[in-house]
DNA sequence: CAATCTGTAACGGTTACAATGACAGTAAGC
DNA sequence: GCTTACTGTCATTGTAACCGTTACAGATTG
């Protein structure tokens, strides 16, 4: 799995900690530690999706324009990594004649895809708003002094 | 993830297709479709946790060890790809000031865990044995004449 | 001793991933 | 209308993971 699933959960937690604060993809960028451009481009798939709306030009950025207690961690995932759980390798060859050789890439894609389905279960069971409260619980020494750096 | 658990689950249910045959890790490697070395180098952790028994030498191999009914694919994730499911890539950065960036990795990392358990879980509802009727439940064309091919 | 296996380490090619640079398009402020 | 500050997107480069392969030591049989 890649890490823009990560990268659009810290995105969307820190939007949710920041309400009506227009966050450019270079602070974005720095609070997650990556790229800006690599932040623009996942905020494109959250954007096209409704979780977030975007602005280009002076004063623009990303604000989040969904409620934070209502997008779980699922949807995020199946936005950003769907079936990517199955390694691209493939086990046996179809074309021949032992039934094992043949069928067992067909059975474990059944296998991994039911197994996503249960991980993206877990996640549903999470919200991004259920996040930021974790973060804040785990104890917050500067709740008064806001900072992205 | 990488194929290895693949690989260990592909080679056990051939072993238990073939009970009392010794197969050698080229006859294992051109039914799954790879190197044989590096079956062999799969099977060194299935015969560490005592699944299979090997044999070197002339007329040695690998054959199977243990019940296949009784052997879960959740044992074998774990002996090959527990921890795997998080990305190493690291969101935000634990010594920044931002109690988002600073804690975001650790939460994440939890999240992974949890999630990866629940897969697990999933995995533990399957055995080698299950795998092996499933196969067979697909049809078998070809039930009399065995062939490794 | 010769033949046939496992066990293991090392090397090289390929692919997936992440960082970066570049630039067109858009909006705000003067 | 011009400058400035953003997004949106693509192309390129660096880098790490993965897989295939070779190589060889050790074990076992005959
Ligand atoms: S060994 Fe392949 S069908 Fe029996
Ligand atoms: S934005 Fe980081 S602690 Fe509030």
């Amino acid at each position: 799995m890649n890490s823009e699933f990560t990268i659009a959960v810290h995105s969307l937690v820190l939007l949710a900690h920041l309400p009506d604060h227009m966050a450019t993809s270079e602070e974005i960028a720095a609070n997650v530690s990556t790229h800006s451009a690599r932040i623009r481009k996942v905020m494109g798939f959250l954007r096209k999706a409704g979780y977030v709306s975007t602005k280009e030009g002076i004063g623009g950025g990303f604000i989040l324009s969904c409620k934070p207690e209502e997008v779980t961690l699922g949807e995020i995932y199946r936005l950003t990594c769907q079936g990517t759980l199955k390694p691209s390798w493939c086990s046996g060859d179809e074309s021949k004649p032992c039934m094992i050789s043949s069928k067992m890439d067909r059975l474990m894609g059944k296998v991994f895809c039911d197994a996503e389905k249960q991980m993206e279960n877990y996640f549903e069971g999470h919200t991004i708003g259920s996040m930021l409260e974790q973060i804040r619980a785990f104890e917050c020494p500067q709740s008064n002094t806001e900072s992205l750096s």
